[in-house]
DNA sequence: GCCAACGTTGGC
DNA sequence: GCCAACGTTGGC
């Protein structure tokens, strides 16, 4: 079992809206980022626990946890000419982006990132590097521990 | 295989 | 809105 941070745009999909799903229940579509996709097709088996970041916002920050609750596959959205995921070069026989399903499991308050960069323990973090852009990042068991640790 | 140009991310 | 950092593209 494996730690994972995963990044949201709350205007997109927002703590909330993850546990207003059906089963609180998504699929974790639109990435398309190699690194972040080996990740999920290579790496990610059910039951994974999961940071949940929103970024690009007013108030950046952990804002609670989730689980992987199916396997990677085929990213439909790159197969829908009407998506803004589309990809002209992915064929259903030799798809490109693969995505999991996630579950909500707990909302938090927030952990801003100001707050994450001022914890020693967590200075290792990947999403706290300079320049880190990437929307899927593994987390190690003991900065899983102290966040889990430090939620209200 | 190099690398300049370009587009995107995301905190501030 | 700014801009640093980074990933991708495509000509050569």
């Amino acid at each position: 079992m494996r730690y994972w941070l995963v990044k949201a745009d709350p205007s997109d999909i927002s703590v909330d809206d993850l546990r207003n799903r059906p089963n609180g229940t998504i699929a974790w579509y639109g990435i398309r980022n190699y690194q972040a996709r080996n990740f999920m097709r290579d790496q990610m088996s059910v039951g994974d626990q999961i940071l949940f970041y929103h970024s690009s916002c007013k108030q950046p920050g952990i804002v609670g946890t989730a689980e992987v609750c199916k396997l990677a596959y085929p990213d439909s959205t790159q197969f829908d000419p009407n998506s803004k995921y589309f990809d002209l070069k992915a064929t259903s026989e030799c798809p490109r982006w693969f995505n999991v399903d996630i579950k909500f499991v707990s909302k938090s308050q927030l952990i801003s990132i100001k707050e994450l960069r001022g914890i020693p323990a967590l200075e290792g973090m990947r999403i706290l590097q300079k320049g880190n852009r990437l929307s899927i990042t593994p987390v190690d068991p003991a900065e899983w521990k102290y966040v889990i640790g430090i939620m209200r």
